[in-house]
DNA sequence: TTGAAAGCGCTAACAC
DNA sequence: GTGTTAGCGCTTTCAA
């Protein structure tokens, strides 16, 4: 096995506890802070994280349960958050529910025996349920982007704000004839982001006295087939939409493969906006007008939160914080 | 605190020892395992796996090392192993080392710290001194795609034989005039992925009898940005090639957002093959002929390894594993 | 089969 | 400052 506590204090004939004392940054005799440096080097000494955490009941682990690893989106607030968590001696373990609440109620129990120190939740709709093992055990939880019902630390983004930014735009550049394609579907109405999206665009047309034309409302499911054949549909429609705003990355990318499938040309003849802002979107030609999410800065408050929350710090719970979304205006909308 | 295996042993009425069994498949009597079964859910009992790790020095956890979980094709990788360690009852750990070996030897420590039981280690080029922790402890680690000097378990693609068969591709196209944009740099010659991409090129230059022209091999180093200057370099010399192979997903992107801003036509004024078949690569117009590397596979051969490792099998030692990429023929070549 | 007891590596009281 | 000691929750002998 390797070298524990023990060794150190053998090789410098110090107690046990002064070793501890020292690993954890407590007050040692400048002559005893030298030998120990040196034993631990020369050992290549490691305290056991497993059984500090067993005796502090810290582990200094974060669970992070997300739908998957694949999605760019995730993958740049994952990325972040280890980051910082790592320089605050954090580590991850990660866990993918693959968008099913039962798996997520899985995930949350094993990081829940795995004693982690506090759990972020990405991206899951409906029923929260699965957050109860973490909450039984007083592990704090902070749920991302996606809001469940329950009583709970969340942060996401004001996605209706910025669908509304987003059409609003389309409106301003004289478009009238406005489809969406929205992730809301009748079997899952429990969606909130996909809802707030879609209120966004209710909203504009709303506020701007215009007429909800019900054949330009699609609904797709977030996937890059749905957007595909949303897009599709709309294109078989007699009376063409003069532009379209997308709701999701990948619905974005399969609608684009229509667009170009069917040599719709963008923005001539179909203006678009989307919502999120990831690789394709300065990638494709024209570069796509989007909302964009700050994953950075979601990553980080969601961090800033859980941290309060393990230090005790309950005051505002429930805390509920939406980040501002940014517009970027770039060459997939012309004014008509 | 949360509920411990004393609880359970004193709800009901049984030593300590004799839950351990139970929860650990043991010989319990009939009746036992019925009041046992019935206390552990009434009080959601959750064995502490921290508390497991330290006494019989398993944690079923596995450490994952790897550049940026931004990447697409690490991303896939690393879902699909959580995938299946998690089935195998593990759970990873993530620590990102963005390319810095210095990270990477103390992402290693630390979860050699955490007591791990395997590690899997993802891309990282040159000396492999960031392994020592972990070799030092005797815990199994295993290097995935990008192989290091030192002897150790690894699997990869056989990169050479893709970038063969792509530029083969080209030359069966009647294309002679073939640029390359690599992924060596001077910096950092021991990236080996990289020369076995570049070798590929030559060797088909060889065995078909063809004279490399110099100034169509052009070195990028995998980033976006040098994927776009070395388009743009290529467009600027005299004579133009008619094809190029482009060996990595961002250099791909940064070379067609080169093109599109060029508005070189693709495939009638230049042909274009890569390496790498992510999801721009079926996204983009036209559709990119591409090399892909398998990652499923990479991730369920490099976890099948490893975990004999962690068995103590070390028949095989050191492994180095090569899985065969496939070609996938697309829109963006033209025959000359 | 079951239970008592030792101990994994570490921290935290407490006495010195 | 330092050392002694008692556990954290669990597994694992070893007796019964």
């Amino acid at each position: 096995m390797a070298i524990t506590i023990k060794d150190v204090a053998k090789e410098t004939n110090l107690a046990i506890s002064t070793i501890s004392k020292y690993m954890n940054g407590g007050p040692v005799r400048q002559k005893n802070k030298k030998v120990i440096e040196e034993a631990v080097r020369k050992l290549g000494y490691n305290p056991n994280k497993a059984a500090r955490g067993l005796r502090s009941s810290r582990t200094y682990m974060i669970g992070v349960v997300l739908d998957s690893l694949e999605s760019q989106y995730f993958g740049r607030i994952t990325a972040r958050m280890e980051q910082v968590l790592k320089e605050k001696g954090y580590s991850i373990m990660v866990c993918c529910h693959r968008d099913s609440n039962e798996k997520a109620k899985k995930c949350v129990e094993f990081m829940v025996s795995r004693q982690v120190d506090g759990i972020l939740i990405l991206s899951l709709a409906g029923d929260a349920g699965y957050m109860d093992a973490a909450i039984n055990n007083k592990i704090p939880i902070v749920a991302l982007d996606r809001v469940p019902e329950t009583e709970c630390d969340s942060v996401g983004t004001n996605a209706a704000t910025g669908a509304y930014q987003a059409v609003e735009y389309l409106v301003q550049q004289n478009h009238k004839k406005i489809a969406v394609i929205s992730g809301t579907w009748r079997e899952n109405p429990g969606l909130r982001t996909a809802n707030e999206r879609l209120n966004g665009y209710y909203r504009v047309f709303e506020d701007y006295c215009l007429k909800v034309a019900p054949e330009f409302i699609v609904e797709g499911d977030f996937s890059f087939d749905s957007g595909y054949k949303c897009m599709t549909r709309l294109w078989e429609l007699e009376e063409h939409p003069t532009a379209v705003f997308v709701t999701n990355y990948n619905m974005t990318m399969g609608a684009m493969t229509a667009i170009h499938n069917l040599k719709i040309k963008v923005p001539e003849e179909l203006s678009i906006v989307v919502f999120d802002d990831l690789e394709y979107s300065s990638i494709s030609r024209p570069k796509l007008t989007s909302v964009r999410q700050p994953a950075q800065e979601v990553a980080d408050e969601s961090v800033k939160l859980l941290m309060r929350r393990i230090e005790g710090d309950y005051g505002d719970f429930p805390k509920c914080l939406k980040l501002p979304t940014t517009f970027h205006i770039r060459n997939s909308v012309r004014e008509l």
